[in-house]
DNA sequence: ATAATATATGAACAATTATTCATATGTTCA
DNA sequence: TGAACATATGAATAATTGTTCATATATTAT
């Protein structure tokens, strides 16, 4: 029996335990919207906002001129934010204040910064 | 005095927070350094091999059998890994085996899923 | 040595994405 | 009602990035 597989151009060298650690693999969704997730902590624009976020609820354009960025490119990014439901919005007139949604959005970036900071 | 800034083509609404703001954000670099770490788990692929590892080490063949892809596109992502020092690797001969470097990337995965979760 | 195998890597290509620009929406104030 | 302002959004552009393909390196077996 041939253990060459399609794609991987390689020989299965241990079958066992590949068998053994794709039954404990999550479903392909959940691992792509992990993905889809971090994926919004990867952009330093936004990792910035979230930052901002941390200290104090903000308008955009308060937002804007913290990082010194255009209205439109924050909003974009924080509609980007939003729709990953990590931040949360509420109106006053017609100005928009953004805050975070969730506090354990803190905890992540903090086990982010303590990668980081063991490599030297 | 104008208030007005270059970038954000908007006026300052809230001076004095987006000061105080301002004198807490971390350095630029920091921020960068975050963002590119994040960047390492918001790729579908990587968060595969991960979860792999999380339950053995493993050689490079074995992964692309694992998740169906070629051995060159695996050997690709395991060097962005590598590089950020999520994974760490022996060799046996001209086989190749990675795992993970650091438990608590598993905490970070964690912290992601219970996000998802909490959104239904 | 030579062949076979496991892995790594550079270049090319396709797909994704962050920003800009122009403009639309909605609210306040005169 | 109309002007000013805060924000949102669609289209275009530039930059980044994941995969493939071809090939290089390194190790083992014949």
């Amino acid at each position: 029996m041939d253990k060459r597989i399609d794609t991987c151009s390689c020989n299965i060298i241990h079958d066992e335990i590949v068998n053994e650690v794709k039954k404990k693999m999550p479903e392909e969704e959940v691992l792509f919207d992990l993905a889809e997730f971090f994926k919004v902590f990867g952009d330093s624009t936004r990792i910035k906002i979230m930052y901002a976020l941390f200290e104090h609820e903000m308008c955009v354009c308060d937002i804007a001129a913290l990082l010194n960025m255009t209205q439109s490119a924050v909003s974009h990014q924080l509609r980007v934010l939003k729709q990953a439901r990590l931040v949360k919005y509420r109106k006053e007139g017609k100005v928009v204040y953004y805050s975070l949604n969730d506090e354990h959005i803190k905890d992540i970036v903090k086990e982010g910064l303590e990668h980081i900071n063991e490599g030297r």
